[in-house]
Order: C-alpha cells, then sequence, then structure tokens
RNA sequence: GGGCGUUUAGCUCAGUGGUAGAGCGUUUCGUUGACAUCGAAAAGGCCGUAGGUUCAAUCCCUACAACGCCCACCA
C-alpha cells in the first residue's frame, strides 16, 4: 500500500535519501560501451579546502543538467569530479592560521610545512565535495581526483620533461612580476591594474661636463640603480647630450646618455632615467644598450646592500629618504601630482614590484598558435557574449610563462643542481638551533654538512647560468632540488589530458577529447587557455569541443557579492531553507551564457513555489488516476491536441539543450508547465476534455523534462508514482521523444 | 588609446525580421479538495538615442551615449 501523498515536498528531509539511492544503484557512473555517444564534461576542480559559494552552485546546475540530460538520452555521460591543490591561495590560508599561533612558515623545514598543508587540506578537504552532493551533483565520484594524487603528479611531471626537452621550457632571468607580501613572483595574468594618486618627480642630473639633465619619475628611490639616462633620437633638445656622461647623484656612479625610440618626448621633460632592475621598458632598453642590471630592492621589498646607506629600508621609507637627500642637495626640481596605472598582486593588492629573477618559462608562441587553429577550425568553440575574441586576443599577444612560484604547497619543479659546480647558489635553510641560515653554498659548506642544509633547507636562489638536470629522482652526487614550485595552472591546464588518463583504464581514449568545458568566464585565460596550450601539446586534441562561460552571479540589485557589503549567498543555507532543486532553477532558468545573473531571495522563493507546484500536481493526477478507472483506457475530445502541445514542448527544450542553451530550456519547461499543463490541462481534465490517462502520462514527461534542473523533487515523485513501471529510476529514464 | 559586451515592464532578466514575454512587485476579486508556497482578472514598455537597409526593424547595418569587462599605457 503506498503511504499517504505528503502535502508538501519536504526537500531537506529527502534529498540525502534520494542521493543515496542514486549512488546506490551507481547511477552516475557512466555505462562505457561501443556504439553510446561519449558524453564528459570535466568538472572545474574547486579548492580542496574551500567551502562552495553560489558560483560553484551555478557550475553544479549547468553542469548537472547537461550531464542528466545526456545520460538520460542514452549517452554515455561521464562528469569527472576533482578538487585542486590551489597553491598560492592554500598556502596564504594556512600561513594566516600559523601566525594566529605566532609562527610563520619561515619556522618549518619545506618538507615539514608541505605535511603540514597536506593534514590541513585533507582535513577539510571534504567539505567541498560534500557540499557538491547536496546539491545534486551527478558526478562520478569513484573516479575523483586531486591534484596532487601520485599519478597526477608523475604526467604533470612528464610534461615538463617533455616541453624541456621539445626546448619550450627555458630558465631565464627576468623581470618578474614579485609581490613581496606573498613573497612569489607571478605571470602577467595575476597582475591587476589599479588607478593610483601619485606623484611626478622631476630629478636633476648632473652631467660630467657641466650643465644638468632633468628627469620625471615616480619611483625616485629606484635611481639608485639607474644606469643610464634616455632621451628620443629626434629629440632636438637634447642632440647635444646624447653620448656624455651623468653623474648619477648620491652615488656618484657615471652613467651614459643614450638615445632611443622608447622616450615618449612629450611626458615628463623628454629625458628618462633607465633603471633595468624594476622596470620593464627599461630592462629591454639595457638590452638593446648592454646595460648592467642593478638591483636596489629585494625580494623583502626592502633596499639591497646597493642602495648603500639606504639598504635595509623599505622601499616606501627609501622614497622619503631619497628625496630628501635629493633636496639637500639642490636637485630635487619639483614634484606634480600624477594619476597612473599601477600594477598590484591579485590576491592581496600590495603593489608588484618587478624584480630580476631567474625563473623557469614556457614558450607559449606555439603552443598558442595551434589554439588559435582550433578555434579557427571550430574545433572548439567558445560560448559566452563575445568572450572567444578576448580569448583570441590573449593568444595572439601572448607572453612566456613564468612558472615558477617561491611557495611550498605545490608540485616540486623537478629541476636538480650539482651543488659542487654551482658554488654561488644561495641557499637557505634551519640548522640544528633551528635558525635560518643563508648565504652561497661554497662559503657555507665549508661550515655546515651537505646533509644538515638539504634537510632544512628552506630555499635556494640559483642564477641563471646555473647547470641544472630535468629529473624526478635525486640525482647521483651533491644535488639539491630546485624550491620553486609549479604555478597550479600549470598542473590545473592539464587537467582534461591527465585526469582522464587516470580515472579508469581507456577513459582517455573513450572520452578525450571533452565534450564541455563549462566555467565562469573570469578564468577564460587563466584557465581555459592554459588547458588549450597544455592539452593540445600533449594530445594533439583541443581539449574540449565547446566552452561554455557561465556569467557572475551577483546580488538582487546587480551587485558583486563581497564579504564586506555583506550580500554573500551561501548556497547551503539557501538548500536548508528552500532546497537544492529551488537554488538550481533559480540560478539556471533564464541564464545565457557570458552574462552575469542576479540572483536573490525572492528569485529562490519563487523557484521553490514551483517545486511546490510540481509536487501538487502531481499529487493532484496521483489521486485523480487512483479514483479513475484507467483500465477502460477513457479518452477525451481534448487528448489528441494535449499531445500535439505537449510534443511541441518536448521538441523545444530538447531543442535547447542540444543548442546548449539551459536557461531557455529552463524557462520554457516552467513556463509551459504552470501556465499550460497545470492552468490549462488539469482544469481541462476536472473539466472532463482531457483523459487523466493522457493527463498521467504528461506528468510523466514533464517530469522526466524538469529532472535534469530539478532532480531531487522530480525522482521522489517518479518513485512514488511510477517506479513500478520499466524504468525504475528517473535519473536513468529514457529522454521523451518528440514524435 | 584599442577591443568586447550590455542597454526590453517598477526591479531582475529572457526573446523574436511581421499585434512584446517570465519571475518578483503593484491593483481588484476569489478559502466547494492538487496547490493561498494558490487561482482569476488588470495596470504597467515609441524594446538607450539618431540615421540607414527592408513591404515591414526591438531584432540587421552605421554613428552616438551610458554602464560594465578585457588589454595597452608616458618613466
Amino acid at each position: 500500500m503506498e503511504t499517504e501523498f505528503p502535502k508538501n515536498f519536504d526537500a531537506a528531509a529527502q534529498e540525502s535519501a534520494l542521493s543515496r539511492l542514486w549512488e546506490e544503484n551507481r547511477v552516475f557512473e557512466p555505462d562505457v560501451q561501443a556504439g553510446k555517444k561519449p558524453f564528459c564534461i570535466i568538472m572545474p576542480p574547486p579548492n580542496a579546502n574551500d567551502p562552495l559559494h553560489v558560483g560553484h552552485a551555478m557550475f553544479i546546475a549547468i553542469e548537472d543538467i547537461f550531464i542528466r540530460y545526456h545520460r538520460m538520452k542514452g549517452d554515455a555521460a561521464l562528469w569527472l569530479p576533482g578538487t585542486d591543490h590551489a597553491g598560492i591561495e592554500t598556502q596564504f590560508v594556512f600561513e594566516k592560521k600559523l601566525a594566529k599561533q605566532g609562527k610563520s612558515r619561515f619556522d618549518f623545514d619545506r618538507n615539514t610545512l608541505y605535511q603540514m598543508i597536506w593534514d590541513y587540506v585533507r582535513e577539510n578537504s571534504d567539505i567541498a565535495v560534500n557540499q557538491m552532493k547536496a546539491l545534486g551533483a551527478s558526478a562520478d565520484w569513484s573516479r575523483f581526483t586531486f591534484t596532487l594524487d601520485p599519478d597526477i603528479v608523475a604526467l604533470v611531471l612528464d610534461t615538463f620533461e617533455k616541453l624541456y626537452k621539445d626546448g619550450l621550457v627555458y630558465r631565464g632571468e627576468r623581470l618578474v612580476n614579485y609581490c613581496t607580501k606573498c613573497g612569489t613572483g607571478y605571470s602577467e595574468l595575476e597582475v591587476e591594474y589599479e588607478e593610483r594618486n601619485d606623484k611626478l618627480y622631476f630629478l636633476k642630473y648632473p652631467i660630467k661636463d657641466g650643465g644638468e639633465v632633468v628627469v620625471a619619475t615616480t619611483r625616485p628611490e629606484t635611481m639608485l640603480g639607474d644606469t643610464a639616462v634616455a632621451v628620443n633620437p629626434k629629440d632636438g633638445r637634447f642632440a647635444d647630450l646624447v653620448g656624455k656622461t651623468v653623474l648619477l647623484p648620491i652615488l656618484n656612479r657615471e652613467i651614459p646618455i643614450i638615445a632611443d625610440e622608447m622616450v615618449d618626448m612629450a611626458f615628463g621633460t623628454g629625458a628618462v632615467k633607465i633603471t633595468p632592475a624594476h622596470d620593464k621598458a627599461d630592462y629591454e632598453t639595457s638590452e638593446r644598450h648592454t646595460l648592467a642590471v642593478i638591483q636596489v630592492i629585494g625580494t623583502d621589498g626592502r633596499m639591497t646592500e646597493e642602495a648603500g646607506k639606504f639598504a635595509g629600508m623599505k622601499v616606501a621609507a627609501a622614497r622619503d629618504a631619497v628625496m630628501e637627500e635629493m633636496g639637500r642637495l639642490g636637485l630635487a626640481e619639483k614634484i606634480e601630482a600624477y594619476t597612473h596605472n599601477v600594477g598590484v598582486c591579485y590576491r592581496c593588492h600590495t603593489v608588484i614590484e618587478p624584480l630580476p629573477l631567474a625563473q623557469f618559462f614556457v614558450k607559449t608562441r606555439p603552443l598558442a598558435d595551434r589554439a588559435l587553429k582550433a578555434l579557427d577550425s571550430k574545433e572548439t568553440i567558445v560560448l559566452g557574449a563575445g568572450r572567444e575574441k578576448i580569448l583570441r586576443d590573449w593568444l595572439m599577444n601572448i607572453k612566456d610563462w613564468n612558472i615558477s612560484r617561491q611557495i611550498v604547497w605545490g608540485i616540486r619543479i623537478p629541476v636538480w643542481y650539482d651543488m659542487k659546480k654551482n658554488p654561488d647558489i644561495v641557499v637557505g635553510f634551519l640548522d640544528a638551533a633551528n635558525a635560518l641560515v643563508q648565504g652561497p653554498y661554497g662559503e657555507i659548506s665549508r661550515t655546515h654538512d651537505f646533509a644538515d642544509i638539504e634537510r632544512g633547507l628552506q630555499f635556494l636562489r640559483a642564477p641563471k647560468e646555473a647547470e641544472f638536470v630535468v629529473s624526478r629522482e635525486k640525482p647521483k652526487g651533491v644535488f639539491l632540488q630546485e624550491t620553486d614550485s609549479f604555478d597550479t595552472w600549470f598542473s590545473s591546464g592539464q587537467w582534461p589530458a591527465i585526469t582522464l588518463q587516470t580515472s579508469a583504464p581507456g577513459d582517455f581514449e573513450y572520452f578525450y577529447p571533452t565534450t564541455v568545458m563549462e566555467t565562469a568566464y573570469d578564468i577564460l585565460t587563466r584557465w581555459v587557455m592554459r588547458m588549450m596550450l597544455l592539452c593540445i601539446y600533449m594530445t594533439g586534441a583541443s581539449p574540449f569541443q565547446y566552452v561554455y562561460l557561465h556569467g557572475l552571479v551577483r546580488d538582487e540589485k546587480g551587485r558583486k557579492m563581497s564579504k564586506s557589503i555583506g550580500n554573500v549567498v551561501n548556497p547551503l543555507d539557501v538548500v536548508a531553507r528552500y532546497g537544492a532543486d529551488a537554488l538550481r532553477f533559480a540560478l539556471v532558468m533564464s541564464t545565457t551564457p557570458g552574462n552575469d545573473s542576479s540572483v536573490g531571495e525572492d528569485k529562490i522563493r519563487g523557484m521553490r513555489n514551483f517545486v511546490t507546484k510540481v509536487w501538487n500536481a502531481s499529487k493532484f493526477i496521483d489521486g485523480y488516476a487512483n479514483k479513475a478507472d484507467l483500465s477502460n483506457a477513457d479518452q477525451a475530445s481534448g487528448d489528441a491536441s494535449f499531445k500535439e502541445r505537449l510534443m511541441s514542448v518536448v521538441q523545444d527544450v530538447t531543442h535547447h539543450l542540444e543548442q546548449l542553451r539551459p536557461g531557455q530550456a529552463a524557462e520554457i519547461i516552467h513556463n509551459e508547465f504552470w501556465h499550460w499543463f497545470c492552468d490549462e490541462a488539469i482544469e481541462n481534465v476536472k473539466k472532463g476534455n482531457v483523459s487523466i490517462g493522457q493527463a498521467r502520462m504528461g506528468l510523466q514527461v514533464f517530469l522526466k523534462m524538469l529532472h535534469p534542473f530539478m532532480p531531487f523533487v522530480t525522482e521522489a515523485l517518479w518513485q512514488r508514482m511510477f517506479r513500478h513501471e520499466q524504468e525504475p529510476l528517473l535519473a536513468r529514464a529514457q529522454w521523451p521523444l518528440a514524435s
């Protein structure tokens, strides 16, 4: 006997039981068979230890719709989940935790620190996964992958070795975007620009033969590292100065006046101080004129020994001190207010300090050309309000990718230095008393054993000429491994290829290239582009056919969600109050790729009402059908037109899902179910114009169409009303055909 | 400075070469059993501005404006 039909769908009480039902029946594992069409989405891996925010809920809703639809269609649908170690973010969070305990990362040797973070991540790593399950994500959890799984790491190292052998990885000294607060360098993509109100300082530099030249700068403290003054060769005002020598104030260093096209005659005085170590344009100029590179700012954000008496001062203090000194010398001409854009760290918004550092770079030009070809040939199609053009723009103007990060939490670069051959490599390590000892290896090794240095190793800085060996095993002899680790995106950029190579035997051959990559547009370049670069290089094929870029979720007033405004929607709170189905539908209905959407509580409540509507309509049909005598297959005058309309809805919904338009599909189902099926058709059942048999059949069709969007309530109804028929689980039922 | 996107009902957003749509909000009415987490009805839009193409433009083209994003950037 059926229990009495409950008045409402109790989402909170039933969702976990329904999840178990699906998991027990292994519904989410793809039915891999020859002849079945593969459909594969690689889940964008959330940070392993982060709780979900509403953006995650968005990708889960959209991807789950695609996956559930294709599963019902009979495709071998694989949604491959995983999490990311998120190197910098995670280490940053962990360091904050350490700071609360009055400690820092420099209190621990690398291995200890790595192990501590590992434990911390492990402790929290189920958070994201359980929350995704709570949202109904029908991913194949049996294939779950973590970026630091040993088999994944092995493949990442393979790729590095291959790139190195192919000459696509090199070690080079460049001006690296360095954040002195985070203590690591970044690629171009992690630098943001902010408008700042600063000052433009006009400094007089005496010329050796007499006279002076005035230069304008926003950073007077870097004058200590000047190695030239440049003017434009076409600038008549300075024609007779080119080739003369300037006596750099304070340090009294002799530097040349050079002519270079890079100088804008109209800006400032037309004469520019050249500081190769701390300005990108100046660095390039120095390469053209073979000028010395003198680093006066260190990675700690303080002035170096090269800065003479300013050594040890922080940059801001040094700026004041230098200007004071220049004023005393009568060489400060004037100071103007000046507004310009300053590069800042994308994460902590500290001003980025360009510093000369030897790092590993990936030569991106040849990789980008192949990615462009994949776009040209439509091997990969980008959906998202014109964002393919932005991607193309990046690919056409791409710069080499700095993949070195000065952090512990990540995959350590498999590069080794023979310390006997490279005594000038600077090492820093914790000695027996846990004190940091640092200096060139040649000197340090006189007073410390190699084994002690190796054990307590904190960091190692090799000059760009240092010889190195690429190897995942420690070579025999006195070798130390590079202490930098890979940019997190170097491993996640290989994600579609490497996960499928490790998930299950045959997966790669069957599912690669994947069908859809669905993610937020704000990581188009950081992630999607990198995946195209690396996966095409690794496999020869672009990793996905379609890129579906969803927009950012904003609050009901269109504002970005932020902790300071206090408008952050926590998806789990919403699930607890309104159910996962309501949240999913609210996020998806009427969204289009590439455009932001606003979601407030009103919308979620409205969709919860829709869930209730589905429940109640089902309840009515169930009760009505039980009373009616279905055995004599009654018919009614409106049955034919009912079926016609139903089939037309099926056709529309299917069409939009095929076209990757879940927002449109959702809107049609919503409107047709509510305003046609309920408001008209059910009323016609009451009037006898439509037979209950037809309505019951229609309900089944609607439940199937609704299932990808709101899996829980529809499965609950299916189990109650239709489970005895051929299809025991709605999640595996056959998608309706528009016939 | 270059590029891209957006502009539709009070709000948040879909959509279409041929009398404009949804949710929420508003107004009026309705508590006989699917649903008040509801139903019926209604108000509310020269579909950013100005031109052009077309028999016909909210939709295609051009220019402009506002807002947003990406990139570049003169030290």
